[in-house]
DNA sequence: ACCATATTTCGGTATTTTCCTAAATAACAA
DNA sequence: TTGTTATTTAGGAAAATACCGAAATATGGT
């Protein structure tokens, strides 16, 4: 859980999840959101793979990242033991 | 919010929260609960008070620590934001 | 004024993170 | 095989983070 929150301390790649909420995206469609160089989004998409917040798939020759929506909300109720709210 | 979601990142930080949910306590206090050095403990404050986190009040020589529940919420709900809950 | 306690600030080192360019890999088409 | 596109890995520099011991500050008591 520890890396789950590492994953969400940097505005990028919560703005990745965020994207990806809408839709599965490939690793070119996102990175068109970003003026960042490819190989740092690359890296921000390893953190995010390592916290197993975004699974892969490999289509040909482009690579499918999709929200991994069970941690996303393990991750939640993580935050909500915190924040002290009722959960879940 | 994005020192929010930094503050979030540390392990000692979050459980500082943690403690601070059951009830306000004074920085010796909190620092019990901890084997790392007071003045590494000061920092971690200071991360948690620059995001709003936590208020501090003096009482004589001691200094309270308590919980912002309107920021932790604020958070939450950021959080929800991305987690794609129905929010609120 | 002096002492004791609580907490923070200072100075410095070690580690980690972030970012880049260049090069490597993977898949597919011609 | 050669070329093209999509993506990652490698190498390395700069900046940020985490940590500690020593010293400083703040408060209250004697």
């Amino acid at each position: 859980m520890n890396e789950v929150f590492e994953a969400l301390a940097h505005p990028i790649r919560r703005e990745i999840l965020k994207l990806l909420r809408k839709r599965a995206m490939s690793a070119g469609e996102i990175a068109e959101h970003f003026t960042i160089a490819k190989p740092t989004l690359s890296g921000h998409f390893t953190v995010l793979k390592n916290a197993e917040l975004v699974t892969t798939e490999r289509q040909g020759t482009t690579i499918i990242y999709r929200l991994n929506m069970s941690v996303m909300e393990e991750a939640l109720a993580a935050f909500m033991a915190l924040a002290g709210a009722k959960g879940k």
